[in-house]
DNA sequence: ATCGAAAGGTTCAAACATGAACACAATAGT
DNA sequence: ACTATTGTGTTCATGTTTGAACCTTTCGAT
């Protein structure tokens, strides 16, 4: 009956790991209040920043660079495209597919989301040397590899 | 109008914030298919492994554990008494407050769930050496700090 | 051609999180 | 003692997320 015998606690990799969430977070709360100024939630401020850096995405490939189901994102573009902050035309080849694209007024606000992002992250960045951060993004990144087939 | 003076993808402390928080997103989602089998949520892990190190909590003490609104905990907490995985005791000398305490069965259960989680972060860590795990959760632990007060 | 399977998007109900307003206990200042 | 203030937990309305069922379009096999 003791399977104590290694608590989680002891274990540096667990005890690490924890910590990376609970930063997360931390920075994932800290960026919403942040943003309220900009009536943007996080959720909201991941979409544009995807379609800025590839424009023309179809909804179903958005929802699988957010991690998210697609009904998630029927649900979430209304609201951007009613505040003119991004369109959805027809492709037209493929009469199922919508195409997103950022608007002039959505390329605009996502600066001023960014500069306000830009300071959260730097400030949780002052925490560590340049090279610490690369050597975190890298290991970052291949976690995420490792995890995309599953 | 050229504000793209820097983009943010080109920073680097952007990209690897970025990966951050999109490893933290996958891991998160991965546990929550992991945990089904318990019918565990990973918020409710979260609660369980609190009160397993912390017996005795209170539920707003819990709830700033869990970086979590009060009203929260409260919506939480029935499922998981019914279930008989925790008790909820008043205090004998300040009735306001609830004293929160794991059942032998919620324990149980945590031990279960943890099992999952460990071979989770397992999956994470393999990405890494110890010494850059523990940077990473040095790093962490400073990113906590110095986002607490605001 | 035609039928069946797969893919994109939407709808809907249920689960969840959040913050403001509330009720009650405890504490401090007078 | 008494009021005012703070602290703890609950309630409620609102907004979000999720997954399953659904409709339509496309593609592939016969």
């Amino acid at each position: 009956m003791n399977n104590k015998q290694e608590l989680p606690w002891d274990n540096p990799r667990f005890r690490n790991w924890v910590a990376v969430a609970r930063a997360c977070h931390s920075v994932e709360r800290a960026l919403g209040s942040a943003l309220a100024p900009l009536d943007l939630k996080p959720a909201q401020l991941d979409v544009l920043m995807n379609l800025y850096r590839h424009p023309g995405l179809s909804q179903h490939e958005l929802a699988r660079k957010l991690l998210v189901g697609r009904s998630n994102i029927t649900m979430l573009l209304p609201q951007l495209e009613k505040r003119d902050l991004l369109r959805r035309e027809g492709d037209g080849k493929d009469k199922r597919i919508l195409r997103l694209s950022l608007t002039p007024t959505g390329a605009a606000l996502l600066m001023e989301a960014l500069k306000i992002y830009m300071s959260l992250v730097d400030k949780v960045m002052d925490q560590s040397t340049p090279d610490e951060c690369e050597l975190l993004g890298d290991h970052m990144r291949r976690v995420i590899e490792a995890l995309k087939p599953e």
